[in-house]
RNA sequence: GGAGAGAUGGCCGAGUGGUCGAAGGCGCUCCCCUGCUAAGGGAGUAUAGGCUCAAAAAGCUUAUCGAGGGUUCGAAUCCCUCUCUCUCCGCCA
């Protein structure tokens, strides 16, 4: 969420930086719901403050033993008048929220302008793709020759993009996970978190996929009934839980409507999680493979920290997940994404991509975005600040790897000519000292 | 699933209709006193909004005692619904 004030004082310059991420902002439709709210604002807080006042002075009066009656009779009417401004007031400022949730992160000054990915910008390069003297085969030609990827079976429990894993591959994709959290454990700094799967409204609301993605998501409702009308705080409801689509809404969530003291931060926190995504809106988009599936599993980074210390922080997460691809020996490209191809919370994002030789081409393994205070604003999660007043945290997160995506680039990258996979000796002592699964194994 | 108890400020805890944003204590900050230490005295100490203002400072004002709704001139206090926590029983990985 923008910060209204900035709104209010500046709406064409906020307007014309959010043109440049492919948003335009209704200034029209803000100016006109600001100064509905401001006259109903006023005039119900003079109605409140007259009830109040009235209100104690009949209670003195009564202590006293007095009478009240005249009292009484001169505010007879003003609670319907009051109820009326305050139900006006009320339904104005939930249109203003509604409108001010459906706005995108500002991109910070360092991001290029651009108009689609192709507008991205090649920041570094790190490894060699490695040259073959064999014609090559996809990940899902090698999963299936070693008849450790199978999904047909999968597409028989559950459909379209999901996979089931066996024997090795199923271990290296437990390995992969091991590996990582090891790493970010014990050479990061992070703390490893174990987080729930499913989460409420104000969690996805929090960190932005709500209210305007919820169509990305899968939901689910607990038991059949028997819960009517209950709400949360901010008006959802309570018994739909959804899926979450990135462990980056629980572990941000963490602070939301907390105050943290300064000197726990910066918050670096780690957790392994399956992540479930509807995939609407990409159909016919990386349907073969493991490339895009509605279940899949990614070790995610947290951080949470001073506003001055963010784009450092951002730095370091970038080489964090960095890291991992250079201990699995994959070349990798990061590249700064451009004002339009950013996502919804990200005032700066990094995308790494990882070599694919079957493809031919650098696919995304990994996102790194600093959200600045856009997600803290709405999760109203703060810290104490030197001089002892609360201030909007800063939140970042990026992916330490998608665990699905690196088990592809195993496989592309590390395929023998005779169908065999070699393990990284990274991931040999997560695998028994096992450096290889051949087609036998499958059998 | 059944029975009961609870949810108040950073923490503990009082408050069952009226000058209550909330006693008291602890903690914290500042000041005073005390040649160190200990003890003592005084003041302050929630959050989010709105309005006035060029801005800051300041002032005025609204909301918030788990959440939502209701009764009332007036609700932390009464009523309803929900959530969460604790205790006991049952069930369960």
């Amino acid at each position: 969420m923008l910060d209204i004030q900035q709104l209010r004082a500046d709406p064409e310059n906020i307007g014309s930086r959010l043109a440049k991420r492919g948003y335009t902002f209704p200034a029209a439709q803000f100016q006109w719901l600001e100064a509905q709210r401001k006259s109903i604002q006023t005039q119900t807080q003079e109605l409140q403050a007259k009830r109040n006042a009235t209100s104690k002075q009949i209670g003195i009066a009564k202590q006293k033993g007095e009478d009240a009656t005249a009292i009484m009779a001169e505010i007879a009417h003003l609670g319907d008048e009051l109820k009326q401004a305050e139900s006006q007031l009320e339904r104005i400022q939930s249109e203003l929220q509604q409108l001010l949730l459906t706005i995108p992160n500002l991109a910070h000054s360092s991001v290029p302008e651009g108009k689609s990915e192709t507008d991205n910008l090649e920041i570094r390069r790190w490894g060699t793709p490695r040259s073959f003297d064999f014609t090559i085969k996809d990940h899902v030609s090698i999963g299936e020759e070693l008849g450790l990827l199978d999904f047909e079976t999968a597409a028989k429990l559950s459909g379209a993009r999901f996979n089931v894993m066996k024997g090795g591959i199923a271990h290296l994709h437990r390995a992969l996970a091991q590996f990582m959290l090891d790493t970010h454990t014990q050479e990061h700094g992070y703390t490893e978190i174990y987080v729930p799967y499913l989460v409420n409204a104000d969690c996805l609301q929090g960190t932005g996929q709500l209210p305007k993605f919820e169509e990305d998501l899968f939901a689910v409702h607990a038991g059949t009934s028997g819960h009517m009308g209950a709400t949360t705080s901010t008006g959802h409801d309570s018994f739909k839980l959804y899926l979450i689509p990135t462990a980056e809404v629980p572990l941000t969530n963490i602070v939301r409507n907390e105050i943290i003291p300064l000197e726990q931060l910066p918050l670096k926190l780690v957790a392994h999680t399956p992540c479930f995504r509807s995939e609407a809106g990409s159909y016919g988009k990386d349907t073969r493979g493991l490339i895009r599936q509605h279940q899949f599993e990614k070790v995610e980074l947290v951080h949470i920290v001073h506003p001055q210390t963010s784009y450092e922080a951002l730095e370091q997460l970038v080489s964090h997940a960095e890291k991992i691809l250079q201990k699995l020996e994959l070349p990798y490209r990061v590249m700064t994404l451009c004002t339009s191809d950013m996502g919804f919370s990200a005032a700066k994002t990094y995308d790494i991509e990882v070599w694919l030789p079957a493809q031919k081409a650098y696919r995304e393994i990994s996102s790194c975005s600093n959200c600045e205070a856009f997600q803290a604003r709405r999760m109203q999660a703060r810290f104490r600040n030197e001089k002892g007043k609360p201030e909007l945290l800063h939140t970042l997160n990026g992916s330490g790897l998608a665990i699905g995506r690196t088990l592809v680039a195993i496989l592309e990258n590390y395929q023998n000519r005779d169908g065999s996979l070699t393990i990284p000796s990274v991931l040999q002592s997560y695998m028994g000292g096992l450096d290889r699964l051949t087609i036998e194994d499958g059998k």
